[in-house]
DNA sequence: TAAATATCTTAGTATAATACTAACATTATG
DNA sequence: CATAATGTTAGTATTATACTAAGATATTTA
């Protein structure tokens, strides 16, 4: 019964940025994300064209925002990165390294390894750098 | 001083068959890694020829080898795979998923993150199916 | 040894993800 | 309205992955 988000490095990367924003009030334009991931506005384009596509991002008047499936996508990338995050923390690793680390495989693990990870953990409701692990 | 693989997960895949099976005495060649790998013989020598430019195996009349990199390269390969499934398994998850989530990010996760986690881990000396960690 | 079989290799094609430049369109803003 | 900012298209490139078709080389066996 595992559930891989199906999303890639890159559209990680893009939902991350859009979902983090959303949160601070800043919804996304093309322009910033184009910024705040370094790369052209082509590449934006052709990024979220792929994320339009598969439901997670929504378009409206140049302002970017999250679908129902975007915003839960983006809660399990949170979650996946948290809890790995977390287990590197716990087991000696560097803070700047364990977020390092996570981001390079937090949309690649099955959610609901992840879940059971968190449940067999402790639920810990906090990761190295303090931020809340579910919700926020 | 991170030190990451270089390589991708298909070139993960073929060496650590064709690791496996010098081990066991039996060196593999192409057509065997075509079968193993469940694709076409092209397709393997298109692998091969990208390992081949790594420096990492060597071709002798069709027998493939692993050069000394590649040994190393596949005992890394080796150790990170194990360390993760064994933080997964100590983690309540069960042994086949350990496994298989294990095989997607083991080539990924740097290798002296990997060395500091079996540090701090009391360098178990068993994975989850009691092969050795280290070594073999 | 000649034919058959197995194996290897080349050539050509395809797709998905990533990323670029150049150019054009649209929308704000001064 | 003109300029600047932003968005969009079109076209190209690279890397990883993988295929089929066809030819080359061995090896085996009848």
């Amino acid at each position: 019964m595992s559930k891989t988000k199906g999303i890639t490095k890159r559209e990680r990367d893009c939902l991350l940025v859009i979902g983090e924003d959303i949160k601070n009030g800043f919804p996304d334009r093309l322009v910033n994300l184009s910024r705040k991931l370094q790369v052209s506005s082509p590449t934006v384009m052709n990024l979220l064209d792929r994320l339009d596509q598969k439901g997670l991002i929504r378009r409206l008047e140049g302002m970017v925002t999250l679908t129902d499936l975007g915003m839960q996508t983006y809660g399990e990338l949170m979650e996946s990165h948290r809890v790995i995050e977390y287990i590197f923390y716990k087991n000696g690793i560097p803070e700047d390294e364990c977020c390092k680390e996570a981001s390079k495989i937090d949309y690649i693990i099955e959610q609901d390894v992840i879940s059971r990870l968190f449940m067999n953990l402790g639920k810990p409701s906090t990761c190295p750098h303090g931020r809340r692990i579910r919700g926020d």
